[in-house]
DNA sequence: ATCGGTGTCGATAACGTTTGCGAAACGAGC
DNA sequence: GCTCGTTTCGCAAACGTTATCGACACCGAT
């Protein structure tokens, strides 16, 4: 900046104040800066911005882990940050290996000094620093006034479980997602509503957890579809375990959806991909990030406006699921 | 850090070197900073550490785009910074609607200020600042010296073609990738010199370029399979374009592998779960990633070592090619 | 001629760190 | 008790910005 000064003849001061779209400088002064700005290729240290002024224009999105589900969302974030003012920087957790509370730790680092707020993909959610503001996206936590994005799982949920009734399926298996997720619940507690509001009694037997990942999911899959009375439909609670779910019946013989329906959760893109394309709900992944990132924008910007977003969902028949 | 120094009965300059392990403070007084520090949730802000002693230990990875390969990417990038005191950030150039040069005015933003270095998953390479260590990962230009990583292109192009060729295909097709990048340029010609060698004539109306996008491969994919003398075979420069032809294929009423054969390149995750499973070439992208990021750290590191890692590619047999 | 208003600009303090250097305290050796 | 080396610590400057405030020039009106 000092060196643009020098050559446009004026003070860092009056540079920042073109930089900055201040009101008091000469139209002639603000070409000539604007034109040495160019020759330059100068652009503003991000980190004495900070300091000074504690506005960056930067925002954040903190992923756990860089996976299709997260992907699909950093890529509608960062949709809506085009054409804003607003530069987005998405960062992972790192692996869950690391220890607990590394969201605090993480969030800590940058919130103080280079972003101005951050959107929060994480399992568990975490107490925004003072002046800071944050969006969640799929928290963990009920409603603690936290400003949040998500999509209607309790609804979808409903969905699922309708369709698979309304196909004739009677037993149906539950495969269901991380325990101490806000979506895990709802989404079971909508399969249970739409299950007992058709007065078809849930078979215990029948409904085991998983974790949202092909890892966690395969075990409790097997042992669903290995007893000799097994369900003639399974919902899973999320694609990937939908789409783990699938494999595990055709390693033990079974056809899709001729012996087993399957019907999944989230429609990330692979499960239109999927061996016998998955029926599922959709969440608009996309437009989840995309709102996420207009309300931290709003928030930032002291619009008053409705804190939660909720987006529907919506059935995606394909080829998993079949009258039986 | 004022707040500790007082807390703790010291200054801030002992503060300081007690976060940075410097030389030359008592044991006990560390211990006493140190319990502070923990209480009050302390992390120096990187806008000052930044603005002070140009290092940060924090690295950037710029991609084009969040999809599938780039995630990939990100993910062994990710793995790689785990456990090292550097921290990992991503961000995307926006899509390819902002004008040209985006890469320099995007990395010249974070570079003077925020991170030691960067990887780069860009389309077309760029120039890094003074004293700014960039990595490129599969890049445009020839070799320009720039420290690069990349897989073996023309390699996995001659084991794809072979592959085919062995198959009893002759009639081969060539969906070609975006023509301005490296990989795209050395496929193709992995393709033809495999051909040459084994003594096939390339027909010219045979070999179509795309763009690495199921948008841009639809239109070339439906011309290759619309004549009337089609090819017995395609080789598309990677799996999108590859799967986005496949799904062409089952358009045009074609079976595959039955009626034609199909190979990609890439292997992303996405490949396996096609319709009709993908044969393809795996290049390692995780690896990549993280191989990508420990280069990195060795330039900025001063680490003496080889600054273009090649990895190596293979064929993944699936359902997508027989014999004719 | 004086005055007030307006438009334009620069000097300067502050933001939160790091670092070189000097000062103080302490112990050992004579 | 004095010197000298070593350990431990704080002072203060600097990094690149932004915001406040005062200086100055110019103009029209009194």
């Amino acid at each position: 900046m000092a060196d643009v000064a020098r050559r446009a003849g004026v003070s860092v001061a009056t540079v920042s104040k073109v930089v900055n779209g201040r009101y008091g400088v000469a139209q002639a002064t603000i070409d000539r800066v604007r034109q040495v700005i160019d020759q330059l290729g100068y652009e503003a240290s991000l980190g004495a911005q900070s300091l000074r002024s504690h506005r960056t224009n930067v925002l954040g999105i903190l992923v756990a882990e860089f996976e299709p589900f997260s992907t699909e969302l950093l890529k509608g974030a960062s949709h809506a940050a085009e054409g804003t003012e607003y530069q987005l920087l998405a960062w992972s957790g790192g692996n869950r290996g690391t220890r607990v509370g590394w969201e605090r730790r993480s969030l800590a680092r940058l919130s103080g000094s280079i972003i101005d707020g951050a959107v929060l993909v994480t399992p568990t959610v975490v107490q925004a620093p003072q002046g800071f503001h944050v969006v969640a996206v799929d928290p963990h936590a009920g409603p603690t006034g936290m400003p949040t994005v998500d999509s209607d799982n309790f609804a979808g949920a409903v969905l699922a479980t309708q369709h698979l009734l309304s196909l004739g399926h009677r037993r149906i298996g539950f495969l269901g997602g991380r325990p101490d997720l806000e979506s895990a619940r709802l989404r079971e507690a909508g399969f249970r509503h739409a299950m007992s509001e058709a007065g078809v009694k849930v078979d215990e037997r029948f409904v085991r957890v998983g974790g949202y990942r092909p890892e966690t999911a395969e075990g409790p899959a097997r042992e669903l579809l290995s007893r000799t009375r097994r369900p003639t439909a399974i919902f899973a609670a999320n694609d990937l375990s939908a789409i783990a779910t699938m494999e595990v019946a055709f390693s033990l013989g079974l056809t899709v959806p001729d012996d087993l329906s399957i019907i999944g959760f989230d429609n990330v893109p692979e499960s239109a991909l999927a061996t016998v394309p998955l029926t599922t709900i959709t969440q608009p992944l996309q437009r989840m990030g995309y709102e996420a990132l207009r309300l931290l924008i709003d928030l930032i910007e002291g619009v008053d406006r409705d804190t939660h977003v909720r987006l529907p969902t919506q059935l995606v028949r394909r080829a998993s699921t079949r009258a039986i």
